[in-house]
DNA sequence: ATCCTTTATGAGCATATGCTCATGCTGTGG
DNA sequence: CCACAGCATGAGCATATGCTCATAAAGGAT
């Protein structure tokens, strides 16, 4: 194992010496083919062979080289399109402030495109917070659409309301869903969704270039108990059931799997439909999202995170 | 001064985003700049930054063949506790960054301790340069006490102060010394290092787990002519007498023994007191260092070194 | 010694990088 | 409100780098 023969070991030491005068030295790698007396190419060689054995260790001194490492594990391990990781304050680590000011910076570069994009949104609190950090634009030419119903069941708005005040903020053209979140059955679903309206809503969140969903989860302040969707016996039920956590109201168990329970069956929300090219973020942070967070990411619900450092760490941790 | 606004903490950020994307996680400029969503230009200028802000650390992990072999020859002739011998680069032979990185790594493994140390530090660009390689750590529990005067002799503090500068960057608790490096007279030193708190940083000096001095050379370029210390007809009068090199200020001959001269005499610097079992590193490089630091390894004011390849080599070349 | 396999080498090219310069923007003081 | 200094930005270019491929050298088996 440890058995290497001579002129590996020589080949391993020119290799230290012209990673060292690469790094260290700044020298080029013509000044080094020189100095070994080498051909250019095999500095170049050595050089990338330095740092193939690993003799070279690079490393950033800053407070965002965890957040970036955090991130590139959590892409890897879920595979995912993008993740990012934003600094949590030790003091808060609920804090959406963090996530909201990166939200919005991921929001913008879709809107700076020049090609008209569609966007589609959930909703949450989060959600909510990225929008009010993103500055005035024009952007006639984009297409903002809802992925769950803006109405209350009495009819009344919903309180937070995405698309309306993102549109508003943007100029785009934009497509609230004219629907309670939950309806009161199947087939009141059923109906609604063959709405000519409805449907084309549908489809255009099916073909959404990008699109951002908060992450809910399930116990005394879950989301959709405090703004009045379920009522607490049959959170209960779902939990007892195996529910953690909620995407666009879709109620998922630990492996992220939708729960095929009659509350699932009444959500008027668009489905969920990930694929591995157009991103699906999900926003979210604190230490009762994380197994939420974890299942959502497990089942696939979402390909693309943005999160703080310290519930990224509590996901990883996750089995 | 460690006042940064916010824009230049936000551009930093950035930086060492670019730097950690291009080091670490091996993306080309244009990668970085999409996903920063900034100009290529921008993202090199991002990475030019994070280089020269110092948040990239390269280290090279082997032990070339070559140096170790004339570490170990060093630490058998002059019995010293340890020897790191850096590659030199053959067109810069005096160059202090291989030696920095080095001794940084050295410093790094006591302050990395968990029982508290006390180091003690000397003065000079090479040792400044070693801490401007540390990372910044939270060492409370450490104490770093300077050997040397930190004030030029009009009171204003001295150009390489590297107590405040380690300190402000470990977090440890830290005694500079408020002396001039001379004293105008024999009666004045005496005086000075009778007040209590300079007998307390002269009491924690001599029980310092470890030491890092540099040494210097006499000559037209002479750290004590260049930062004002002495005259030149000091300097000339002291040569003439058999003066090589000095550390911590005690001017030394040829064999290492301190001048008895009557500017040694009013040095205000902690006394030289080197056993064999707390390391005193030496840490120096360059053709007109080599008397100078062999003289201190043979009169044993140092039992440690830190130098590079090209300087071993006369170091054990002198007779 | 000869042939064959394996590995190293350097030419050439496509791409990435660093730098300079002209331009435009921000923000400050009249 | 305007003028101007100072700084950030992006175009363009010279240079450095990484990679592929054809060829040469080295080593091994017959």
């Amino acid at each position: 194992m440890n058995t290497k023969s001579k002129s590996e070991l020589k080949r391993l030491e020119d290799a230290a010496r012209a990673g060292w005068l690469y790094y260290v030295g700044k020298n080029t790698q013509d000044e080094i083919a020189q100095k070994l007396n080498v051909s250019r190419q095999s500095a170049q060689r050595l050089v990338a062979l330095a740092v193939s054995e690993g003799l070279i260790k690079v490393r950033l001194d800053h407070p965002i080289a965890q957040c970036m490492d955090l991130a590139e594990r959590l892409k890897s391990k879920f595979d995912l399109i993008d993740c990012e990781i934003v600094p949590s304050d030790p003091a808060d680590p609920s804090a959406i402030t963090g996530l909201a000011q990166r939200g919005s910076r991921v929001l913008e570069q879709y809107l700076k495109s020049e090609q008209p994009q569609t966007l589609a949104f959930g909703t949450g609190r989060a959600l909510k917070a990225c929008i009010d950090e993103l500055p005035a634009m024009k952007c006639p030419h984009h297409q903002i659409v809802s992925l769950v119903g803006t109405m209350m069941s009495d009819g009344s708005a919903s309180p937070y309301d995405i698309v309306v005040s993102m549109a508003d903020r943007v100029k785009s053209k934009h497509y609230p869903m004219p629907l309670p979140v939950l309806a009161s059955s199947v087939e009141e679903k059923n109906t609604f969704h063959q709405l000519q309206p409805v449907n084309n809503i549908l489809n255009l969140a099916k073909q959404a270039d990008v699109t951002f969903v908060g992450i809910g989860h399930m116990g005394p302040r879950s989301p959709l108990l405090v703004d009045g969707f379920l009522k607490q016996n049959e959170l209960d039920e779902l939990t007892q059931n195996g529910a953690v956590g909620e995407v666009i109201s879709w109620i998922f168990n630990e492996q992220g799997q939708l729960l095929d329970s009659s509350i699932n069956h009444r959500v008027a929300s668009s489905p969920i439909s990930v694929n591995s090219t157009k991103p699906v973020y999900g926003i979210a942070a604190g230490e009762n999202k994380v197994s939420a967070i974890h299942a959502a990411l497990q089942g696939k619900l979402i390909n693309s995170l943005i999160t703080n450092e310290f519930t990224a760490e509590l996901i990883l941790k996750q089995n």
